[in-house]
DNA sequence: CATGAATGAGAGTTCATTCAT
DNA sequence: AATGAATGAACTCTCATTCAT
C-alpha cells in the first residue's frame, strides 16, 4: 500500500515515489541545504526540471514526506487524547509511539539532525506542536518540575535512542526495547508522585 | 566615541573574537549553512575578505569555536577518567557536565541542531569519542543493555534540555537543577543494578 | 530578425560551439587566466550560469578546445608512426603537420603563449607526449645529439613561426611554405647524417 | 654594482635580492598570475607588505628581473650592431648569445611560458624589439624569406633548447654546445646564400 | 624595515527555479 | 511526463593593494 503498488492511476508512474524516497536518504545522510536538487535528479537519473513537474519546490519535496510519513504519529495523538489518563494508558501511548518511530526512522533522524532547518520549513512547528500535544498525554497536569523533565526525557530518548545506538552493538529490535523499558519508567516514576 | 560610526578602521585585537561571538550566534540560530559569510560580515561591518584574514576558511571558524570551548568538557572527562567508578563520583560529573553545558550553551545548541553538518567538519567524530569517553566513566562495564540506554539518556537528556526547555516557564536555573537531578536518578539506578 | 536582440533565448543548439569559439579567441589572446567567464559570457550574452550548463569547469572548456582540435594531429602521428622511416616519409610528415598547424593555429598560438598554465591542466603532458611521438617518428635511432636537436628545432621552429612572423610582411601562405623548407632542410640533414 | 653585494648601504639588506630570487623562482614554475604575492611573501617568511616596502607592485617586481637580468643581453645587442657583419662576427654573436641565455635560464623559461602575460607587462614589447635588433645583425639585408627563417629559427631554437631539452639525457652543457652547433649552421647557410 | 589589519574587486562555482518544447 | 537551455542570486574564497603603527 505505501509503495504505490496497489492501484489508482500508475501506469508506472512511481516517479513521484521514488523523488521521495531518494530526498529522504540523502536529506537524512547529508542535511536539507546540502542536499541539491541536482544531486536527487542525478541519482534518479531524470533532470532537475522533472523534479519539478512533480513537486513545487525544494521545500515541497520535504513537506509532502512529512504529510505521508506523520499520519500514523497524528493518529497516535488522536487516539491519546481520547484515553483516560491512566498508568496504563501512557504505557501504551509509549509503546505504540516506539513502533511508530521505527517505521519512521530515516525521517527522525532526518528531522533530529537538522533542526535547524525544521524551523524555517514551516514543519518544525507543527512538529513542536505534536510533541507538547504528545508530553501533554504523558505528564498530569500540576506536577512538579521534576517529573515534567522526566516524560520530556522519556520522549526524547526515544527519538535520540533510534540513531545514537546506531554504532552500538545488538540488535535492533532488543535495542527499542530496551530504550521503550526506560522510557516507560521514567513516565511510570512521573505518574506515581 | 561610542562604537565609532566614523573613522575607517579602528577598534584593535578584538575582531577575532567578535568574529567568533557572531558566527556562533547566527550559526545556532539558523544553522551552518544557511549562515553566510556575507551575513557575519555585514553584521560586524567589515568586509567578506576580513574575514579570512583571521580564519583561513568558513570551516575554520566553527573549528575555532570548538577548540575554544570545548577545553572545559575535555577537562572534565579527563578529571573523570581519574577517578574512582563510585556513584559519589558519577553524580559529581553529572553534576560539573551540567555546568559545563550551562556554558556553552549556544554551541551545545548549534550541535545538537547542525548534526548533519557535524559530520562534515571532522568535529562530529571528535565530540563523539569525547561522549563515549564520558559515557564510559558513568555506565558500569558489563551492564546490561537497559542500563546502559539509562545512563546514555541522562547525558542526552541534560544536551537536548537545555534549549528544549527553552520554551517553558520557569528559572533557566531552577530547570537546570530539575534534569540534573533526573540524570542523576538515572544513573544511579543504573549503578545500583 | 537579424541575429536577434530583442526575444530572450533562442539561437538553439550552437552554444557550446560558440562558447568554445569565443574561449579560444580570448584565450589566446589574454592567456588562460586573465581570461574571466565573465568575459567569456558577456561576449556571448548569456551568464556565467549557462556556461555551466554546458560545461563542468573552466578547465573543461579548455580542455574541449584540444579533443576536437587535437584529433588531426593524432590521425598524423598514428599515420606517421606506420610509415618505413625513410626521408620521403619524413618529408611527408612535416608537409601535413604544416597543414595541421594551419589549421589549428589559434589552438597552438595559446598552446605556445600558455605553457605554464598548460602543465596544470592535463592537457600539457598529453601535448608533450605527442611532440615525443613526433619527433620519434623524425629523428633517425641512435643519432648523435647534434642531429637530434635539429628534428627538435625543425617542429619547434614550426610553432614558433605561426605567430611569431604575423608581424612579418608577407602573404602567410608564403611564410608556412617557407618554414616548412626550412624545417625540411633541418630534417633532411639529420636523416643523411 | 647591480646586485648589491658590493657596498653601499646593506647591513644584510639583501630581502630585494632574495624576493626576486622566490618571485623569479615561483613565476617561472607557475606562470605570473598564479604566483600570487601571499606566496611569494610566504616563502621568505615575511608579510605581504613587505613586498610593497621593495616594490611599488606585483609588475614591478617582474620588470626589475628584467631590468637586472636583460642588461648582458643589451649589451651583447650594442657590441654586435657595431661589428662589421661578417660570419665571423655573427658566429660570435651566436657563441656569446647561448652563454647569456645559459646566464638568465630562469628569466628566459619564464618568458618563454608566459608569453601572453608578456604583452601585458610592457615588457613584451621591450623585448620584441630587442629580439628584432638581434635578427638584424644575423640576417642579411635583402635576403630571401628561406634565409630569415633559418635566422630567425636559430634564435628561437636557442630559446626553446634552453628547457625542452630538460628531460633529455645528456649533461647540460653538451646539450647548448649543439644547439649553438645547429644554430650556427643555420645562420652560416643564410649568410651564403 | 616591516607588520597587522583591512579593503574592494573579482574570481570560479553552485543553486533553486523557469519555461518553451 | 519529462527535457534542454538558461537565469539570477548567492556562495566561498583569493588577490593586489593600502596605511597606520
Amino acid at each position: 500500500m505505501i509503495t504505490g503498488t496497489s492501484k489508482p492511476h500508475q501506469r508506472r508512474g512511481n516517479t513521484r515515489q521514488r523523488i521521495q524516497d531518494v530526498a529522504l536518504e540523502l536529506i537524512a545522510e547529508q542535511g536539507y541545504e546540502k542536499t541539491s536538487l541536482r544531486e536527487i535528479a542525478e541519482r534518479l537519473d531524470v533532470t532537475k526540471a522533472a523534479l519539478y513537474y512533480h513537486f513545487k519546490t525544494k521545500e515541497d519535496i520535504v513537506v509532502s514526506l512529512f504529510d505521508d510519513l506523520m499520519t500514523p504519529i497524528d493518529a497516535l495523538i488522536a487516539w491519546a487524547k481520547e484515553q483516560p489518563p491512566t498508568l496504563e494508558t501512557k504505557r501504551e501511548i509509549l509503546t505504540r509511539y516506539s513502533l511508530a518511530l521505527a517505521d519512521a526512522a530515516p525521517l527522525f533522524r532526518f528531522m533530529q539532525e537538522n533542526q535547524a532547518q525544521m524551523r524555517e520549513l514551516s514543519i518544525g512547528e507543527n512538529f513542536k506542536d505534536r510533541m507538547k500535544d504528545l508530553l501533554g498525554t504523558l505528564v498530569p497536569e500540576d506536577v512538579e518540575l521534576t517529573d515534567r523533565v522526566r516524560c520530556f526525557s522519556a520522549l526524547f530518548s526515544m527519538h535520540a535512542g533510534m540513531f545514537v545506538l546506531k554504532d552500538v552493538e545488538g540488535d535492533p529490535e532488543e535495542k527499542r526495547l530496551a530504550i521503550l523499558e526506560v522510557a516507560t519508567d521514567l513516565v511510570t516514576q512521573a505518574h506515581k508522585h
